[in-house]
RNA sequence: GGUCUCGUGGCCGAGUGGCUAGGCAGAGCUCUGCAAAAGCUUGUACAGCGGUUCGAAUCCGCUCGAGACCUCCA
């Protein structure tokens, strides 16, 4: 491979060479959901973005630990003393782990759908709460943050006379502290632009745990530095998550570990765009979440059909991951439509038969899908060369290109490596599991063939329409006839 | 209000100083018993107005429009 990869870092806006701390090992760590209720599609866009920088790192080689946690402390909503999750349990009149666990697991099977690899950990808040705990006191022993009646916070003011607090969200400290907006009743903080590590439990609270400052529970923001550093070390190479987690999580995430570590944990962040859905976040909170089952189903109003996990995966990937993609139906129409060219022309890729010489640069378009995905995972700019090779595949097949054997089995495994490994697409249509179909299939399509010989078009044409029928799309070619399966 | 991002042909979406992105849809042609598929050709897009430049979709300014964050959020 000839370029090296880049990526686009938040933390000064630029792209960076990446060099693992440790070669050939990289620590990447994802902000993963909270688990109150299920994912909706523009959660799955940002986790099939990771999907796509793990499997890429995996492919050059490195040996990636991969920590996604699972947020299963339930956080505060609004003004309310009532967070996510309770709320949720209180609603279906069931316990806050069994809403948890419910979730969970449907995030496991969802992103599975999508043939999403699992993190190599998938640590969860409420198993982490003795280091949470103790990371909170580190920060205190640092006199960086406080106790007030029974919450702990933590102080950005002092924090930021030695470091530049709003940095990876560019953001300025003094605004923020001077920012005192809708804080009515936030006697505890000294400054509104403090922020919790810990929260003293109001006496209906369910979720709460003993500390020395009082019952309750843990700041949203600590777990993410505790779990990404207790697994991946005090520096680690990548800490990823969706846009809208830089202010405040991440910058506090920041804080906290400088404050508690005295380092700056993360070489590189990564933050995945927005899907949106006319031109609007797609957000739970604002009700304009697409579940992944209503995408599976069509069974939402502003869907005209039912879309497959790898029709929007591959329509995920025609977009570069820092962009926001809009969502409509006849964009999920031409992904569905191309995805299926591609497959097939794969398919036929491997049925090519080799000549003698080339015609074809094979090195060349192998460093093209390299340099794309070296470019900061530009996957979109690797289909569209993917593309190019489809239209090879089928001027192969016509006879007008040519490959040798030892081009052609370069060129197969380059293609399969980028789109089954890399983009980690699945062909669900050659189900290929059951070769009795084919005999039957072949059986059926000579009756065929005999008919179209003695110029039975009638029966020809009954056949191909009732196959059709069934699912069957018959196509009638130079060497002869193949089908695939809708 | 503050900070920031974006505005590309019918739709989605790359690109970012001069050279075809790509997919889908459309049109024409070839192939074909028909169909499907495939191939070839084609549309001449960069919100608007100024400026910089030999040259700008790409840089600068302004205007209009959209969005994100500032509160839980992937």
């Amino acid at each position: 491979m000839q370029s090296k990869l880049r990526v686009y870092n938040t933390l000064n806006r630029e792209l960076e060479e990446f060099q693992p701390l440790h070669p050939p090992f990289v620590g990447m760590y994802v902000c993963g959901p909270t688990v109150y209720s299920e994912v909706h599609i523009g959660n799955v866009r940002t986790f099939t973005s990771f999907d796509l920088i793990y499997r890429y790192l995996l492919h050059l080689g490195y040996k990636v630990r991969y920590v996604r946690n699972i947020t299963d402390v339930g956080h505060l909503l609004d003004d309310t003393s009532e967070d996510k999750i309770s709320k949720k349990a209180r609603l279906e009149n069931i316990e806050p782990m069994e809403v948890v666990q419910r979730y969970t697991v449907d995030f496991h099977n969802t992103m599975a759908t999508f043939n999403a690899l699992p993190p190599s950990i998938e640590p969860t808040a409420t198993g982490h709460l003795i280091e949470q705990i103790e990371f909170i006191q580190k920060i205190m022993d640092q006199g960086l943050a406080y106790e007030s009646n029974g919450s702990v916070y933590f102080d950005v003011k002092k924090y930021s006379e030695s470091e530049n607090y709003g940095a990876l969200s560019g953001r300025n400290v003094d605004e923020l502290l001077a920012n005192t907006r809708s804080l009515d009743g936030q006697t505890d903080k000294r400054h509104p632009a403090d922020f919790a590590l810990w929260k003293k439990a109001e006496p209906q609270h369910i979720m709460k745990w003993n500390s020395p400052w009082s019952l309750g529970f843990p700041g949203w923001h600590l777990e993410c530095s505790v779990m990404s550093t207790k697994y991946l070390g005090k520096q680690f190479d990548i800490h990823g998550g969706g846009m809208d987690l830089k202010f405040p999580h991440h910058e506090c995430e920041i804080a906290q570990n400088k404050a508690g570590l005295q380092e700056d944990s993360v070489k590189y962040w990564l933050h995945t765009n927005m899907l949106t859905f006319n031109g609007r976040k797609m957000a739970k909170s604002e009700g304009t979440g697409v579940t992944p089952k209503q995408m599976l189903t069509g069974d939402h109003d502003l869907l005209t059909q039912a879309y497959d996990a790898m029709t929007i995966r591959f329509f995920m990937l025609q977009a570069h991951y820092r962009s926001t993609l809009d969502f409509s139906n006849e964009a999920l129409q031409a992904a569905e439509k191309g995805l299926k060219r591609l497959l097939i022309a794969i398919d036929d890729l491997n049925n090519l038969s080799a000549s003698d010489s080339s015609s074809l640069n094979v090195a060349e378009m192998r460093e093209k899908l390299y340099g794309a995905m070296n470019d900061d995972f530009n996957s979109p700019i690797a289909i569209a060369h993917l593309f190019e090779v489809v239209k090879w595949v089928n001027l192969i097949k016509e006879g007008k290109e040519s490959l040798t054997s030892e081009d052609l089995d370069t060129l197969k495994s380059i293609v399969n490596h980028f789109v089954f490994d890399i983009f980690g697409l699945k062909d669900e249509q050659s189900g290929g599991d059951d070769n009795k179909v084919d005999d039957l299939m072949q059986f059926i399509l000579e009756i065929r063939q005999d008919a179209k010989a003695e110029k039975n078009y009638n029966l020809s044409d009954q056949i191909r329409d009732r196959l059709n029928d069934i699912g069957f799309t018959i196509k009638d070619g130079k060497e002869g006839t193949t089908y695939t399966v809708s």
